[in-house]
DNA sequence: CGGAATCCGATCTGATACTG
DNA sequence: CAGTATCAGATCGGATTCCG
């Protein structure tokens, strides 16, 4: 707990002013699926119907919507071929190569942890 | 993004499968406000009003919502002391302070990173 | 296949008021 | 100080339908 506060010398008052940018990326990241669609995409390359498969229970609605803002952040790539049927396949940026390295960390102690924790 | 990719080796169909234990506890712990009082509690034990001013923006209600979630979770301490006016202390259980340490490096790669990303 | 559009209920938020 | 209760409005998220 001695190193690496700089989010608590940065904003002494509180982490991250309301409203400000860092607020509005880490809701977008950590938003219901922004975090299994990223950390799919750790995978490689990936098409629509891959990314539902890999983020079981996601509508169609929200995989738009959480690929459309992932990418408008830069942080997923997408890439549509002119054939028919259409082919389309998203990837990270680097900048997403970059948060996703963070974010699995969290994904792997969740799912170590998550038996013993429900419904203590 | 050839080590630790433990995810995809034990759910190879996808990652976590819906409604299971592992994501109902990661919606928990990136919910809107719970990544933010959890990465407030790393700097120590906080009472009820620090919290509002660390976690700035939320509101009574999610306040109190989201510290009886991570309470439940075994994630959160809560000790109150019986005196007038009353004292009530919040701090990271052992698991908490696990996942926190999961947690900071997010936070740090997004006030690093969110002036360069957000309207592309 | 890869979406867009629409509707609808659940959830989140803010404001206000009240309590021990 | 540390909450609880309640209500209205905004937003989120899911299911369905439709399209090139």
């Amino acid at each position: 707990m001695t190193e690496s506060m700089e989010i608590f010398e940065q904003y002494p008052g509180g982490i991250f002013p309301a409203g400000c940018t860092s607020r509005v990326l880490l809701d977008h990241v950590t938003s219901k699926w922004g975090v299994l669609v990223l950390v799919s995409l750790t995978d490689g390359p990936q098409r629509w119907s891959d990314l539902r498969r890999r983020a079981q229970g996601i509508s169609e609605k929200m995989l738009a919507q959480t690929l459309k803002t992932l990418e408008g952040d830069g942080l997923v790539n997408r890439e549509q071929q002119p054939v028919m049927p259409p082919r389309v396949d998203y990837s990270l940026t680097p900048l997403g190569e970059e948060l996703a390295a963070v974010l699995v960390p969290l994904l792997q102690w969740v799912g170590r942890n998550a038996d013993q924790i429900i419904g203590v």
